[in-house]
DNA sequence: ATCACACTTCGAGTGCACTCCAAGTCAAGA
DNA sequence: TCTTGACTTGGAGTGCACTCGAAGTGTGAT
């Protein structure tokens, strides 16, 4: 079972565009197999693939690292564990960051309230 | 007491630069007072201004959204209730966004723990 | 057969948020 | 007095990640 880059698309939830895009820039593992005219078919290993690929994009992993992981799967297996670093120090920030926007949400939070309880003032003034 | 654009940065984590592009660009309430020479001087309101609008930033509101509320703010208190939905709308796509990296982050976390049992693995057989 | 349409390539364009540069001003210290 | 260095301005440049356009080709339905 291979897909069109519209199915693939509808798929990993990426547009046709950046699908090429990726392709492109080294971050899939092999370029994608063409069909008898000239257009990309992608199997379930790629979907699988790029759907790494959108957790890490997703969380911020900038394009040139997801395109030096993707070098390193292709390299082997003797890569495995500078992926497991890139991974964990990719784990990290992310982790990182996700305290930092909890802990700047909490302040947005207060502004929040501070609104409602002033709104809530004026109604009790106004009734 | 006000600060020099030097102090303002450092106490905001914002480099001078950053700082006066967000005057240019509107993301103040008001234009930062000049000195007999010329040279902006931050008092504690503008600390405190800046300091919302980087919780703002460092959540992902767009440079657009934030100078969309600090206009809000300038308008006078009957923006209120406007703010109060900006300042809503944020919270929710913030909750969204840290629920989507949080979901990411799990499947990368099995990635991680598929890569530390099959390194365990190895240890295992070459011992 | 003709038509619409999904696809191909290559390269250019876009939007965002800074980030930097050049040229000039001013104040304080040696 | 001279120099150093932090500042000023307007405008240009950068990096990232797409996103789109133009021109062309193959496929399937009418």
């Amino acid at each position: 079972m291979s897909h069109s880059i519209a199915e693939a698309a509808d798929r990993t939830g990426l547009t046709a565009h950046t699908l090429r895009y990726y392709e492109r820039d080294g971050l899939l593992l092999r370029p994608v197999e063409r069909d008898s005219s000239g257009r990309r078919r992608y199997d379930q290993a790629h979907l699988d693939w790029i759907h790494l690929v959108t957790c890490l994009r997703a969380t911020g992993m900038p394009i040139r690292d997801v395109r030096r992981y993707a070098e390193l799967v292709r390299s082997g297996e003797t890569t495995e564990a500078d992926r497991l670093a890139l991974l964990h120090a990719h784990r990290r920030r992310v982790v990182e960051e996700l305290a930092r926007v909890t802990e700047h949400l909490g302040a947005i939070d207060r502004k929040i309230g501070i609104y409602e309880s002033r709104a809530e003032e004026r109604a009790v003034v106004s009734a």
